[in-house]
RNA sequence: UGGGCCGUGGCGAAGCGGUUAACGCAUCGGGUUUUGAUCCCGACACUCGUAGGUUCGAUCCCUACCGGCCCAGCCA
């Protein structure tokens, strides 16, 4: 399933830099989450990129974690987010923290100072603000840029010795209020924040935001290229200004490359993490989240991650996928490599009339038609099965080929049957079916040509089980807010009917329920209540015929 | 409106001055198959946002226009 690395516009870059010799040859590259969230389908993407290109070059990549805001950021994201990049089958170089480097970044800070390209201002947040201009308007100077060097430093220690409260000095960089681009417009550097941070603990009461953070971190650790998502783009003036005057030997480039989009679902932290505290889900690892962990314990593989990313490619075109992308790279896996049950999702019961009372029979079916070296299993019938209400219709519509009062169909693995009659209850409700079966027909060859092959089990042998059938979590391909959350994105089937071969005990074995879909055990489950989540669905002309 | 970026079939995406404009998903035909699955085979952009220009020749270069995305956190 791993596919060598597509080529594509960041490769050509790379290929260049390396006929150049820009970087000696070299590749390294990171990825550098913030521990503020669960990691999502759209890092996984990010994760792909950093990984496989530092591969494809015999380079590396490093994780790292961008932890300058505090506030928001928690140790409890940590141990998740490595969790997923290993469960996604990547080794990082090296492992580091943004805040490892808390005390070079403050003495490039220092430097900077020293050189006259950075100064503190008292000024508030609204006085920047303003001063900053607008899109079209140029911004002007602070009353304080021009504040000495000596000052500066003395202001910038106390700041660093917790003098002053937050909010009260920031440090800001001496580059071009006039600027068009607005990052340039003397970004603040560093803010005062007397908040316990996660690894520091104490020792800092100011904290260097993500501009002046991130390239010397990129600069530190030897990156070459540093890969990030389009809306850096106008970052990356500030991004070479920075790495320029700070004069570190390494002068690593930035890159940006498209985030990923995917239909029905939304990408962002915040709207994510919302879905979660509002309940609309059970949590980050809700089978319906487009997170790592929701899709893991959905039932999707890592390589089949890995696959659908390197499918969707890498651009700097803004774009959305289409679900069936992802849900073909699973399928295609999972075709191969799942075993083939049957189970009935909603069962109606069937009296075989004509099949003698207290037998049973046992007949042999492949585990997995397309792959002969998966064996075989044993299934068992008798007078009593269940078939899904949907393999049945008390008046067919045209092209239904499925059992129907007086129509034979074949029974998958079995023999052939006939409906004879219909019982219902008294609100009119189809409770049972009674139906022949053909002997002869166990020899498919010698029974009746019929169109119709429906799933069946045997209801004297069976497994209860409750199957979540999970859909798209947002109505809308691209939804905006909440509303369109798709309140139909979980059905319950309370009482299935499964084939006793399946390996409950087994929470990491997929399974084909035949005609129907992939399921998984659900692995949040007890003993006693057997749970498979549906990780996706066949493929259905017939669903298509019919709508 | 200032700046940055992007526009190739329904959705993605190759293509880098001469190609029959790859490929994947989707779709539509047909075949195999007693999973309406899989598999196989075939179809699917006289045209690359539009208009000009350069060139023997442009999806690739230039100009203008049109459309879309991003930027005015002491977030990342």
């Amino acid at each position: 399933m791993d596919k060598p690395t597509n080529k594509n516009f960041i490769t050509n870059i790379i290929d260049n830099d390396n006929n150049t010799n820009k970087f000696s040859g070299r590749v390294h590259t990171r990825f550098p989450p913030e521990p503020n969230g669960y990691l999502h389908i759209g890092h996984a993407k990010s994760i792909c990129l950093n990984f496989e290109i530092a591969n494809l070059y015999n380079g590396v990549c490093n994780l790292r974690f961008d932890d300058t805001n505090p506030e928001k950021e928690n140790i409890e994201y940590i141990e998740a987010i490595k969790k997923d990049i290993e469960w996604l089958g990547y080794e990082w170089n090296s492992m580091h923290y943004s805040s490892d480097y808390f005390e070079k970044i403050y003495k490039y800070a220092l430097s900077l100072i020293e050189n006259n390209f950075a100064y503190v201002d008292s000024s508030s947040p609204e006085v920047i603000k303003k001063e900053r201009g607008t899109l079209t308007e140029p911004g002007t100077n602070s009353k304080d840029r021009d504040r000495t060097i000596e000052e500066n430093i003395k202001l910038f220690n106390e700041m660093k010795e917790g003098n002053f409260s937050d909010g009260e000095y920031v440090l800001r960089l001496k580059i071009n209020m006039l600027s068009p681009n607005i990052n340039m417009r003397d970004p603040v550097i560093y803010r005062i924040k007397k908040f316990e941070h996660h690894r520091t603990g104490n020792d800092w009461c100011i904290y260097p935001m993500y501009d002046f953070t991130h390239c010397i971190s990129d600069a530190i650790e030897n990156i070459t290229h540093s890969l990030c998502t389009l809306e850096f783009e106008d970052h990356r003036d500030l991004y070479d200004w920075i790495i320029e005057k700070i004069n570190h030997e390494n002068k690593p480039q930035q890159i940006e490359f498209s985030r990923l989009a995917l239909e029905h679902n939304m990408m962002s932290k915040r709207k994510l993490s919302e879905l979660v505290e509002k309940k609309y889900v059970s949590g980050w690892d809700d089978p319906r989240m487009p997170t790592i962990s929701g899709m893991r314990r959905r039932g999707f593989t890592s390589s089949s991650i890995k696959d659908f990313c390197s499918r969707i490619g890498i651009t700097k075109k803004n774009s959305s996928i289409e679900m069936g992308v992802l849900e073909n790279t699973i399928r295609e896996e999972l075709n191969l490599s799942a075993k083939r049950v049957m189970g009935v999702l909603d069962p109606l019961k069937i009296i075989i009339t004509n099949y003698p009372d207290n037998e049973k029979e046992e007949i042999l079916a492949a585990n997995n038609p397309n792959d002969k070296d998966s064996g075989q299993r044993n299934i068992s019938i008798s007078k009593n099965i269940y078939i899904d209400r949907d393999d049945f219709m008390e008046f067919p519509e045209k092209k239904y080929f499925r059992l129907s009062p007086g129509k034979e169909v074949r029974l998958r693995h079995a023999f052939n049957i006939v409906c004879d009659k219909v019982i219902k209850d008294n609100d009119g409700k189809i409770i049972e079916l009674e139906c022949s079966f053909d002997p002869v027909s166990r020899d498919m060859k010698k029974g009746n040509k019929v169109k119709g092959m429906i799933h069946w089990v045997d209801a004297n042998n069976c497994t209860d089980a409750i199957i979540n059938i999970y859909d798209r979590l947002f109505k809308e391909p691209n939804p905006s807010d909440l509303e369109s959350f798709n309140e139909k994105s979980l059905v319950i089937k309370k009482d299935a009917k499964l084939e006793k071969n399946i390996a409950i005990n087994n929470y990491s074995a997929r399974y084909q329920f035949e005609r129907v879909g992939y399921f998984i055990r659900d692995n949040k489950t007890s003993n006693e209540t057997i749970i498979y989540n549906k990780i996706v669905s066949l493929k259905d002309s017939w669903k298509k015929i019919n709508k």
